[in-house]
DNA sequence: CTCCTTGTTGGTAATTATGCCAACAAACCA
DNA sequence: TGGTTTGTTGGCATAATTACCAACAAGGAG
């Protein structure tokens, strides 16, 4: 019935790659399409070895993949149902909203 | 268009509140209706300071709640729509599993 | 009241994650 | 061929996470 230690650690490398407020937006950007490596890098204020760095993560867990176009990379979402993923994470927030809870403020 | 990063910051600590074995098994149990700590304490091998702590993560984020009944403490999952979350993560691995990708298994 | 059960909090050590710089590789340009 | 653009990899310092033990707090039970 309940899911085994092996299966909750296969699941939560995926859920990991998510939990992070960057590769929250790269995914987020690659929701409206495919997007070069230089798209994405002009998001953020960061370095690129670090955006390459965060697209990998995303990449060996399956979410995002890429390619060589010339010179470009380009990254795409490889699981549409990532829109499902928020839907719930939104509804966690809400449901926080009206609990008046703050602990997601400090 | 595009999300915050103030938003994504908000998102990624719900999602990293899953982002451990232990607390998806935790939300797993939670699923099938409430439980006492010690019923969720019996599931693993690690010392009851250990599973308090991941319990704390998942009441704060709401994702869970929790009550005092007597001398036992009952938890509760708050928000029935983390099976969805779970169906994607699913297809998340089953998409791995056709590409043939190895990443997650080593 | 005293002991015992139940769970939380504090402290600490080990591991993992994050982000920068530097160096490198590959493709494009001149 | 030499220089430039584009992105990845290695190394390192800092921060966050995790799990244990010990101590503590709150309720029963005797």
């Amino acid at each position: 019935m309940l899911i085994s230690f092996e299966e909750a650690e296969i699941r939560s490398k995926i859920i990991k790659a998510m939990a992070h407020p960057v590769r929250l937006m790269m995914v987020e950007m690659l929701k409206t399409g495919e997007h070069s490596f230089s798209q994405i890098f002009d998001l953020f204020k960061l370095d690129k070895s670090t955006v390459s760095k965060h697209l990998l993560v995303l990449k060996e867990s399956g979410i995002i993949s890429s390619r060589k176009t010339g010179s470009d990379m380009i990254y795409r979402l490889d699981v549409p149902c990532i829109t499902d993923f928020f839907s719930c994470v939104t509804a966690v927030i809400e449901s926080n909203v009206k609990k008046q809870q703050v602990c997601l403020c400090r």
